[in-house]
DNA sequence: CATGAATGTTAGACTGGCCTAACAAAACTG
DNA sequence: CAGTTTTGTTAGGCCAGTCTAACATTCATG
């Protein structure tokens, strides 16, 4: 089966079961789905109970939620879609990076596996798409994602972005205003604990961002 | 109402009844459209009571389809994003005109109006598609097809080709190894009607072509 | 112009995907 | 460790869209 014959849906629970893996630890839960894909756990727990009858994750009730061989490679291949069609839009339509992520939401359940090996020879073959996010290979090598978030950085250190989440628009335009992207360079001058405050700097600019700012983005020490 | 806020269906069926309107004078039934949609006569009728329920289309049982001035523009907006998608990924991704037509069909239904105009200046607001057909344009100006079908010319004329139906992949890669596409230049060189054959000279070459080639390419005297 | 053929509609069933409400299990916590 | 809170599941409803089967209307022809 190719993931071209799954419903929109499921496609969507598989990519957010694959996604909850890639930068945290824990499997996620029915609620946490529920809450990312503004869906109500009743549907979600209806849903899971679907995908096992496919055979594409396992769940007893009440148990863990896990990807099958089947689920995860399906789980692979919509994230490629996606990160591939962000990584389109910017570089051939002019989209900014803070547009693409609805858009690519949508045409990843429409477009052909012909039309995604088209978009990645015309790119060349990316490794990253605009936020930074590391792109599978087609053929589902493993994908190892590096990197810790900036809220673990010990203060002082000299760090470059790795990533930066696609989640919010908003913050993405703010971000770019304040010359923050993939391989940007900057430093950490505190955290501030009570005030939930990491401090950078970056150029010679001193920016305070706040938690959902700062957990969003991904750091390497260099 | 914006088209994307319609059904995949809904926009499906628009986009038919306007079409059938396009080449021919009658028009389109039930059971025509249950036809070319692959679709069962029940569902269309149930299909076509729903789309006047909202007020896209008029029709009173066993009466005619017609569509409101709110379906019409509805139906050519779907119309300009198929061509447009057709047209961007020939241009653009490098496909062959005989390969777009089904990518288009299912893309027309995911991208967003933004995304459409953006295609459309890229490509510098062409206004043919692939196949030669009319582009309507943004703000769903009249749009007059121009052109005979290929059997109604008299023989000894030369003509010009202004449109190829791209319904069937398999006779455009036909035509494509004839060096029949739109802008070509050929004659009629006779009808044999018990044959049903018309032959042509393209080139230096002359072809029999049945009913369903012939029927498929539209020519303007020149 | 009456009747049979062709065409169109309605009724009822099913699926996927969503919801709310009621219930069940698990996980805290005093 | 028992009660309460949180989390997850089940039951039942709804909608769109498809189907088959039965029925209604229209058309065309003898």
């Amino acid at each position: 089966m190719t993931v071209s014959e799954l419903t929109a849906s499921a496609q969507d629970y598989l990519k957010m079961i694959w996604s909850s893996t890639e930068w945290a630890e824990a499997p996620i839960t029915v609620g946490a789905m529920a809450e990312r894909m503004a869906l109500k756990p009743s549907t979600v727990s209806d849903g899971i109970r679907r995908l096992a009858k496919q055979g594409l994750v396992t769940h007893a009730p009440y148990g863990s939620i896990e990807l099958t061989p089947a689920g995860r490679a399906h789980a692979v291949e919509m994230v490629r879609r996606h990160r591939l069609l962000e990584t389109f839009l910017v570089q051939v339509l002019g989209y900014g990076w803070d547009e693409v992520h609805d858009e690519a939401e949508i045409l990843e359940h429409a477009v052909s596996d012909t039309m995604i090996q088209r978009i990645d020879e015309k790119l060349g073959h990316p490794t990253r798409d605009p936020h930074g996010d590391p792109i599978p290979s087609g053929n589902g090598l493993p994908h190892r994602p590096q990197g810790d978030p900036l809220t673990s950085v010990e203060p002082e250190r000299t760090v470059t972005i790795t990533r930066i989440s696609d989640a919010d628009p908003d913050m993405l335009r703010y971000f770019t205003q304040l010359g923050l992207g993939p391989d940007t360079r900057l430093q950490v001058l505190a955290h501030r604990p009570y005030a939930d405050v990491t401090t950078i700097r970056v150029g010679d600019r001193d920016v305070d961002l706040g938690p959902s700012a700062a957990e969003a983005i991904w750091v390497v020490a260099n």
